[in-house]
DNA sequence: AAATCAGTTGCAAACGATTTGCAATTAAAT
DNA sequence: ATTTAATTGCAAATCGTTTGCAACTGATTT
């Protein structure tokens, strides 16, 4: 299931001080549990749900309501984004202090295996449907989906 | 909330009689529920959630449960499509009989109004990223977020 | 029209992801 | 060391969706 694509990503892993510094900073206290949960994010380039960070926690490390707790806390906080694969579990990756790039994923639909995508399209044209309808504030979501390589029988 | 938005759609509402064909088609019962849900859908543009279909519906003229089972059964059957507007709930829409249009949405994150965006962009990209990452039966996901005209303030 | 049978339904219980109340802990400031 | 607000674990609660099962009902047959 679990696969490490090959990246040219510069893999440029956040010092864990600049991490719980961001915590810090808004008068939040840097636990055992948060620590070990950054520990984790800090080292998978690609998004995780709540669950596979729980399972790869210690023990009794920290509790699963937690993670929840903390990832919707970083993520107000801005340092990690949510992603929506769209099958029924949320997912979180740690984001770059100024790192605020927009790309999308390729998803494989049998082993999950997820690629990323540099480049992101819509763009300017998302600028024009927001403009064509009065819509304002306007983003999108986009994630491809189809089988990898290694699935393909 | 619920809103009507101006639509140069040709509105060509679906035949009941070819609907329910396509259930009987393939051995299935016309039941007073299913044509209950059929007749809403029918007089809908756009994507429902379960839940409003049963608001919809008469009374007890048919249970929650009910509109799940029948939503995924004619899902099966390709006589709906299936939305996800990443707000927790699924939302269906009928397919025309031939049509297999792929389009998008804009929807209003307050007031959930949905638009649809004729175009559909990615297609060529699509599949030079699906070529490029060795991916097979590549199909993508994609739907723009933003305030419309009415809710901003 | 009555009999027949597979497909359906309502209802309640089960589920999986996520959230929340609360009393007990703990990091960080004093 | 003291103080206090932030945090945690745990269990219970939500929410959307699914499922088991006995009762029911279209559609077909006789």
């Amino acid at each position: 299931m679990k696969k490490t694509c090959a990246h040219k990503h510069a893999e440029k892993k956040q010092e864990l001080s600049s991490l719980t510094g961001r915590l810090r900073r808004e008068a939040h206290k840097i636990t055992s549990p948060r620590a070990a949960i950054l520990e984790i994010l800090r080292h998978h380039a690609h998004p995780l749900t709540n669950k596979e960070i729980f399972a790869e926690l210690p023990k009794g490390e920290c509790d699963l309501a937690t993670i929840y707790r903390a990832m919707q806390l970083m993520e107000e906080l801005g340092m990690v984004k949510r992603f929506d694969f769209g099958d029924g579990s949320a997912r979180f990756k740690l984001v770059g202090e100024g790192d605020e790039s927009h790309h999308h994923h390729l998803i494989c639909t049998r082993c999950a295996e997820v690629v990323e995508i540099g480049e992101c399209f819509p763009e300017e044209i998302e600028r024009r449907i927001a403009r064509a309808n009065g819509f304002t504030g306007v983003t999108h979501r986009l994630e491809f989906f189809g089988l990898c390589p290694g699935c393909q029988k």
